[in-house]
RNA sequence: GGUCCCGUAGCUCAGCUGGAUAGAGCAUCUGCCUUCUAAGCAGACGGUCACAGGUUCGAAUCCUGUCGGGAUCACCA
């Protein structure tokens, strides 16, 4: 039974013997650093139905939880807090039971399914800053339900059609000389971005050109000569004309491999894809049975409605007067298809910014109103801007900070202070550069997923990310002491025996042992939140507890051979939490750094 | 203007459903490499939790208002 669930019974016997009152709920915490005990029990709370002096209560409930619960050792009361000591034997058969910690805190794959969507690019520009934020949020995210049981498919909408691919394609087709990333050696999405902004320079020459000619300013954007071209183009698109449709599929083509790349590079994966082109018609047969179900309604010129201003909000439109589908029908549309393809699922996650708050609150109203049941189980996982010193990322300004880029910047400052340090020099190149970007990555995987989404972060690429304190990298450096106390632990103990533990534990090693046992929960907490940034900071206090124990007290050496295996297995299961919480984040380990 | 999000140390951030003297890292300063990796440890310095009210035994946390920053309010996606 749960330590927690085990006290609560007990206290709420005692308040019944010793005050005939019963007590509903126990309020626990963990206990200061600053006062002994293990874990507190808040006093106060109990005064609606126990009369009296909080300090007296706890004082007779301490002493009855140390005569009726054999793991209760001692306790104190500090003015409302009942502080409880747990025994050692209570630790330890949690050690014992627990190990070998392989799989802790992960719960085998359930039968209840979510859908997590990420990344959903557009396919006229490469993935940046932006991007890495929205793809390691959803990734951790998909991670993190499966750990918690869940099983999770992966997903993005890629936004492959519309005017923004045309406007790439038409400048590539008037000014690429037949260019290709053959040809140049440029990753494909990075040669389709250059002609999305070709377009734009050329744009904004044929405006400034009409403008000095006499037209006004207005006039003049939407009569751009190239603009009214990418309409045309537009509109052959959808016509299906196969001159067209087959350079979209080539240049599109170009764009994935490249996207394919970059993926790779962050770690993440899909299970399930849907493109825009197919889903883009979705929707209308939801108009139809929302209209059947009176959730819609439509107006003399056609056009279709959803009324939520019993909700507080608007009204919102769902269908054009022409009858063409708007953003709303698509995603209702794509929601239902997704539902279709994978009956097991039972809810969706969506990564998406902030700026498409409200569109999330109106679909997921209106979903709910059409009466779809997984419809009550949709999150939108908004998350806040990143911003340059320089203020706003726009990517027609090339203001961007490319996501290749970065991540070879991160590798390469890695590289730049492992190679001061000198501590892998008898690695071989390939190792070395692996390791690079394992911890490049570790430090920016880390540093974006430990703050809250809902905040904007402001990313400084000059000072990159650090690699001291709360980061990535820190952590890592821990995991692999740890497996250097593995090495040198296997050739000098014989850690296959069997030790019995009737030592006394340190007080550093109790203070693991506790934050070792909470790693289970904290993931459950962690996928009921949508909180990636709970287990980073989870496993920052673990590791400060871990080199704060390994500064402290030998581990290896010592006279009792028994003590020093224990030390050993406990920085080996100290090790293994590491890793499993650090594969939520998507951040790899290195054995040495 | 309506709605939503954010405001905690000089900087970057934690702070769980209200609980003890508000915590880390960076930066500055002091110690610690002849023992398991010093990307580390131990310590010092640093706070009117934007502001003002309210709720209560108790508020950074909940409610109301004000100020500051941002987003969003299209027959765009």
């Amino acid at each position: 039974m749960k330590l927690q669930v085990l006290l609560s019974e007990h206290i709420k016997k005692a308040v019944h013997e010793l005050f005939d009152a019963t007590l509903e709920t126990v309020e626990f915490q963990a206990t200061r650093k600053e006062f002994e005990g293990d874990i507190t029990v808040v006093v106060f709370p109990m005064l609606r139905v126990v009369k009296g002096n909080p300090a007296v209560i706890g004082e007779q409930l301490g002493s009855y939880l140390v005569k009726s619960v054999a793991q209760v050792t001692s306790f104190n009361v500090v003015k409302g807090f009942l502080n409880i000591v747990l025994s050692d034997d209570y630790y330890l058969n949690f050690f014992y039971a627990s190990g070998p910690f392989e799989h802790f805190g992960m719960v085998s794959e359930g039968t209840d399914a979510v859908m997590v969507e990420y990344s959903s690019p557009n396919t006229n520009k490469p993935l940046h800053l932006g991007h890495i934020r929205n793809n390691l949020l959803g990734y951790s995210v998909a991670e993190i339900l499966k750990a918690s049981g869940k099983k999770v498919y992966k997903t993005q909408i890629i936004n492959d059609r519309g005017i923004h691919i045309c406007k790439s394609m038409l400048a590539w087709q008037r000014f690429g000389n037949g260019e290709t990333p053959e040809s140049t050696g440029l990753k494909g999405d990075k040669l389709v971005g250059n002609y999305y902004v070709k377009f734009d320079q050329e744009y904004k020459r044929e405006v400034a050109e009409l403008v000095a000619n006499g037209t006004s300013e207005e006039t003049a954007k939407t009569e751009a000569p190239i603009l009214i071209a990418a309409k045309e183009m537009l509109r052959n698109w959808e016509a299906g004309d196969p001159e067209t449709v087959a350079l979209w599929q080539k240049m599109n083509g170009w764009v994935y491999k490249g996207f394919d790349k970059t993926y790779k590079a962050l770690g993440v994966d899909f299970d399930t894809l849907y493109y825009e082109s197919d889903t883009y018609l979705l929707g209308k047969e939801v108009i139809e049975d929302g209209l059947a179900k009176g959730v819609f309604y439509t107006k003399e010129d056609g056009s279709v409605w959803c009324d939520l201003t019993e909700d507080g909000l608007d009204e919102k439109l769902v269908l054009r007067s022409d009858g063409t589908a708007v953003y709303m029908t698509q995603d209702m549309g794509t929601a239902v298809q997704r539902i279709k393809d994978h009956p097991d699922v039972n809810g969706m996650i969506y990564t998406v910014g902030n700026e498409q708050d409200y569109h999330f609150k109106v679909l997921f109203l209106i979903l709910k109103k059409l009466g779809y049941q997984w419809a009550e189980n949709l999150f939108h996982l908004s998350y806040g801007m990143v911003d340059l010193p320089s203020g706003k990322m726009k990517s027609r300004e090339g203001t961007v900070v490319d996501a290749d880029d970065l991540i070879a910047d991160m590798a390469k400052t890695a590289g730049e202070i492992s190679e001061e340090l000198g501590k892998i020099d008898d690695l071989s190149e390939v190792a070395k550069k692996e390791l690079y970007h394992t911890i490049g990555l570790g430090a920016l995987k880390y540093y974006i997923l430990k703050v809250d989404p809902k905040k904007r972060i402001l990313f400084n690429p000059e000072e990159s990310v650090d690699f001291q304190g709360n980061t990535g990298p820190f952590i890592q450096y821990t995991y692999a002491r740890i497996q250097s106390i593995l090495r040198k632990a296997v050739r000098q103990l014989p850690m296959d025996r069997a030790i019995t533990p009737n030592f006394e534990l340190h007080e550093k090693e109790r203070e693991l042992l506790k934050l070792l046992q909470q790693f289970p929960e904290t993931v459950q907490q962690a996928a009921e939140q949508y909180s990636p940034a709970l287990i980073a900071n989870y496993t920052y206090e673990l590791v400060r507890e871990f080199n704060s124990f390994y500064q402290n007290v030998p581990i290896l050496g010592l006279e009792t051979e028994a003590v020093s295996i224990f030390r050993v297995q406990l920085a080996e299961a100290v090790g293994k939490v590491i890793k499993n919480a650090f594969s939520l984040l998507g951040i790899s380990v290195p054995e040495r750094m």
